[in-house]
Order: structure tokens, then sequence, then C-alpha cells
DNA sequence: ACTCTGAGTCAAGACGGT
DNA sequence: ATAATTGACTCAGAGT
DNA sequence: ACCGTCC
């Protein structure tokens, strides 16, 4: 569950970490965007009466809307999403999956129960916790993706860490996420929602990883044992730490190990064989397929294969979709110039570097980081 | 009294006409 | 073959 | 801003 807390700490600790943007400042940027939670998002929200949106043959249909209109309005807005798709989550994860299996087969036992009960609110209830995405699912994205001229990138491991990686590497501007992780990967950029924000009016969070470190006067090494003590999904935590503690201990001490030998163990045990080190790790060296290696590009939508895909196949509105089509070609020509204008009016602009790193895609290539890869 | 943890529960999108 | 989320909120109870 | 509808 991300790193929990992590949001609320931020917001206490390092509150000028955070700032909040309209969506228009974002006019021109790319964003890597964890598409696997994107969908899963989609399937439980996109509804009907409590069904998913399906064609005539039952097939469901509710991640293609979602994706196909929130992608149409950050291209509408200027923005370039690149979507990111999950490999094998690391082995270190186990542990918490099983716990998600064991919540999955009681709801799926509760869900019994509801439906021979007829009781329908129930039957929602349980159905939605048991929603996930499929590969088919995953595949019909990956298709819409394509024929809509969107770039997008399957992640050898988790998709939040590979999107890090293409910030990092200057491939696009941040990670847009509601998971917290990205930024114990250290991503430099990190926006929250930057889709819902116009239809919701609500501003775009933008958290700036070095003022994070700064606000909490951590190092990045630091700052990952703090996300650690606080909870992750990779290892256990130690019973009686939460976040003031957490902090304070490491500030104190600086890492987990000196945090280990300076507190009351019988006080505050940590777990058998905690693999913390591990974690520790997996934060500092994901498995992710090096930026240099990754390409981005968003090109016109090819119109009329989207329309055999979204209108043949699945039954959506002929006319809806060619009108998003339109909305992608003209957002696209929209978004070069911007771009081009932007650069010349934020003269005394730090983030115009940055801008400029993005725009030189892979030119001067950075140094390699170490031969990190995972192998199991 | 106050602070904090930790367990449990919940809800989750976007469009277009009015 | 097979899996697959997350954060916000509340509340009870333990610790300081 | 609300609400029925999207498929």
């Amino acid at each position: 569950m991300g790193i929990h807390n992590l949001a609320k700490l931020i917001a206490d600790f390092a509150p000028s970490a955070m700032k909040e943007q309209e969506m228009k400042s974002y006019f021109g940027r790319k964003i890597a965007i964890d598409a696997s939670m994107c969908i899963y998002q989609f399937l439980i929200a996109v509804r009907s009466d409590g069904a998913q949106l399906a064609n005539e043959d039952g097939e469901v249909t509710s991640h293609l809307v979602g994706l196909f209109y929130r992608t149409i309005r950050m291209i509408d807005n200027g923005i370039k999403p690149a979507y990111v798709f999950d490999g094998k989550p690391p082995d270190l994860k186990s542990g918490e999956l099983v716990k998600r299996k064991e919540r999955r087969q009681e709801a799926e036992k509760e869900l019994e129960k509801a439906k021979e009960a007829g009781d329908t609110e129930n039957v929602q209830k349980f159905e939605r916790r048991l929603v996930r995405a499929t590969p088919q699912h995953n595949e019909d994205c990956k298709k819409l993706l394509k024929l809509m001229g969107i770039p997008y990138v399957e992640a050898p491991g988790e998709a939040e860490a590979q999107c890090v990686a293409l910030v990092n590497g200057d491939k696009v501007y941040g990670v847009g996420t509601e998971d917290m992780d990205a930024l114990t990967f250290g991503t430099k950029v990190m926006l929250r929602q930057p889709h819902t924000s116009e239809a919701k009016k609500l501003p775009v969070q933008e958290y700036s990883f070095n003022k994070v470190l700064e606000g909490l006067n951590l190092s990045h090494e630091e700052f990952i044992d703090l996300c650690i003590l606080m909870g992750c999904d990779y290892c256990g935590t130690i019973r009686g730490i939460g976040p003031k503690r957490a902090i304070e201990l490491i500030q104190k001490h600086k890492n987990i190990e000196a945090v280990l030998e300076n507190i009351d163990q019988k006080k505050y045990p940590p777990p058998e064989g905690w693999l913390f080190k591990q974690a520790r790790e997996l934060f500092k060296h994901p498995d992710v397929t090096p930026a240099e290696d990754i390409e981005l590009k968003w090109t016109d939508p090819d119109e009329e294969g989207v329309v055999d895909f979204m209108c043949k196949r699945f039954g959506f509105n002929e006319e809806r979709i060619r009108n998003g089509c339109q909305k992608l070609k003209k957002g696209r020509k929209g978004a070069t110039q911007g771009r081009l204008d932007s650069f010349f009016t934020v003269v005394a602009n730090k983030s115009s570097n940055k801008r400029k790193a993005e725009e030189m895609n892979g030119k001067k290539s950075k140094k390699a980081k170490g031969s990190f890869k995972k192998r199991k």
C-alpha cells in the first residue's frame, strides 16, 4: 500500500516540498503514468447500476472508456502521457501478495453468501473488492494506446519504479500518480492526480524530491530507511514505531541499523528475520529498463484503426470516438507549439533546464548507473 | 491528557445536456 | 498456469 | 452544479 502516511508526514514536516499548480502550467509536459493502476481504477469506478460497462458479447469496456477519455483530456490540455505497464512483482512483495490473496478469498466467500441471500448491496460491495486487471485488459489498453499514438513501456518489474527511471533519465517531466512510492524511488518530480484537476477544479499537487529531503533534513538513503520504517509493501515494520517516532529516530541515528542499536528492542521489537536490507536495496536499485534504452514517441492517431477497434469490436459510439481522435490531432499540434512558447516566456525559471533536458531526449546519454539489474 | 499506532472500512471516471 | 491497488478516514486502546 | 448515461 505505498508508504503509509507519507503524504501526511510531508505535509507536516516538509510543507514546502509540495506546491499546487494549475493544470495549465503543465502545458507541453511529458508525464509517466502507471497504466496498471489506472486500469484497475477504471474497472472499479466505471460502472452503470453497479456493473461494468460491456459490449453486446459481454466483453468489459470500462477500462477502455476510462483510458480513452482520460488520455484525450490530457492531450487536450497539452500534457503528453506515457503509460507504464507492470511486469513481475519483486519476490519481496510475495508476503504482501499472500495477504491480499487471503483477503480476496475472504471476499469470494462473502460474495457467495451475499448472492445466496439475494443481498444485492453486499454482492456489489464484494464484487468490487474482487476486481482485478487481467492480461486481456492490459492487452486491450496497449492496443488502444498504440492506435491513439500514445507511447507505452512494459516494465520488467514495478511500474512505479520504471516511471521514476523515466523521470530521472529526463525522458519525462514527472510521474503522475497517487502512489507515494514514487518518491521513495527518488523521482525528481511527482504529480498527484494530473488528470482530475480540471474536472474537479482541484490544483495539481507537485512534489519535489529535493525539497522533501531538504525539508526533512535527510539524505536519499536516510529517506528510504524512513519509508521502510513507516511501512512499505516489501517488509514489515517495528511495532510501536509510526511516522513521528520514525522520523525522529532516522534524523538522530541516520539508518535502521543504528536505530536498532539505540532502541529498547523489548519495547519496540523488530520483525523476525526482518528483510529491511533487501527492501532498501529494492528501492535503491529497482529492476527497470534504463531510460536511455527507451524512446517515447507521440504520433497522430490512426483514426480508422481506433474506430475499427472501439466501435466495431466494442460497440462504442462512432461519432464520439471520431470526435476524440480529432482532439488528439489538434492537441498534439498545440502541445508542440506550447512547449516552444513557454520556453521563451519562462526565462528566469530554473525549470527551463529541466525542460531542455526533456527536449533533448537521449542525445547526451547519462552516465551509466552500475549494473544492478535484479535477477530472479 | 495527550500522542500515537494499527486494524478495519470505504470509495474509486468522464461526458454532455439541462 | 498464474497474479495484479491505494489512500483516506475512523476508532479503540496502548504508551508516554 | 447536478444527473443520467457511456458500453
